[in-house]
DNA sequence: TAGATTGTTAATCGATTAACAATC
DNA sequence: TAGATTGTTAATCGATTAACAATC
């Protein structure tokens, strides 16, 4: 208890931490519509299918939320989780691909609801530059990094094709973006400085495919 | 080496393992295309960014596909991975859900081509029922339950917004659904022998967040 | 043959779980 | 106060890496 000093290690923190804190983050956004008002770290395991004992270390690798005998008030917790991930920080973000991926990503209400903003969107196809979703013009591909040099962009979405990625990613890279949110089918390697999330579709099939066919022996 | 019986313990793979196999599959079919024959696990590891140890321990849970002195011969390699992992073996899925996700996944060429074949759609929205889309016309989400009771679905897919998402769930898992895939930003609780795959959109998007905001430090 | 690289066992490393003093 | 639950340290567990005999 009573973190004295802080934790200064911004480092070192383990990546399934990180990735665990998103889920929490969602669930108690959810406990919150319901009015609830604690949660234990007990209670919160059972429902998240993890253990009391990791979401407890979970947190302490960045402060104190709870308090002891009571367990966590709902609102608080969630402000703070969403404090550490950066949400409701007016994230600068742009989107390369007018596709189908691409629509939905621009229509899904929660991301600006968040704080991260889609203010461009890029794409090849003649046909559809020019025409507007969600109040924001689709513009040439071509003119990306113009757009690059005049803004400074945190997170660059690639919604392309395979095909196109690898170029798109390099300039993204060159225009000093900070984060690549990368749905196409491809690893992109990674320059200093820039961090690539993957989000690999069909990669999530196969490895359902495998557990599928698992049950079935 | 001559890992002489097989090993027969089709539990206990390690779930890191699984996630990595799709991604030593798809860097291995991108060789093919490019006619490349042979692969060494250090060549392969240096590619994908882990430890050519690795590779060779992850496969070696499922048998002896190199030859010592040579590497591995990258179609071979590539087929016995497809082969763990159910690539081409028909899976019957449906879609629910046929919003600009949901077109995205349609209109994916690759599931298809890997034996994913996406054989029915269903939407609640009534202006959408009657629509043909890659051939396939949307029907009513009230004919959900009649279709699973007369086919033999292995994979449902839900593409629906968060709060459709549990009861389209429950109708897969009664309907003998073998897996589930949901894009819905919802934990679903999986019942007994269903396996259930999330692809978290926006969680992928905090934990770019928070990478980024580690960046600038 | 000599060189290269596998499959596998053993050693290391890190992450998860258990336990408990502190305390609300 | 007594009961509950935290934050943290120590113990356990599992996954990754290193090393090497086998062998192409």
């Amino acid at each position: 208890m009573a973190q004295s000093k802080g934790r200064v290690k911004s480092q070192g923190i383990p990546v399934g931490v990180i990735n665990r804190l998103p889920h929490y983050y969602r669930y108690l956004s959810s406990l919150m519509a319901r009015d609830v008002e604690r949660i234990s770290s007990r209670e919160l395991a059972s429902k998240l299918g993890v253990t009391a004992s990791q979401i407890r270390q979970d947190l302490s690798y960045f402060g104190c939320f709870g308090q002891p005998g009571y367990g966590y008030r709902v609102q608080e917790l969630q402000a703070e989780i969403g404090k550490i991930l950066g949400v409701n920080e007016n994230m600068h973000m742009v989107l390369v691909g007018a596709g189908n991926l691409g629509m939905a990503l621009m229509k899904y209400p929660n991301f600006r609801r968040r704080g991260f903003y889609i203010r461009a969107i890029f794409d090849s196809d003649i046909n559809k530059i020019g025409q507007e979703v969600e109040g924001i013009e689709i513009k040439p591909v071509s003119e990306l990094e113009k757009y690059l040099s005049r803004f400074n962009v945190d997170i660059g979405i690639i919604a392309t094709p395979a095909g196109a990625a690898p170029e798109i990613a390099s300039i993204f890279m060159n225009g000093g973006v900070k984060g690549i949110w990368n749905f196409a089918p491809v690893s992109l390697n990674p320059e200093e400085g820039v961090v690539i999330e993957n989000v690999h579709i069909s990669e999530s099939l196969m490895t359902l495919s495998y557990k599928v066919k698992e049950k079935d022996k």
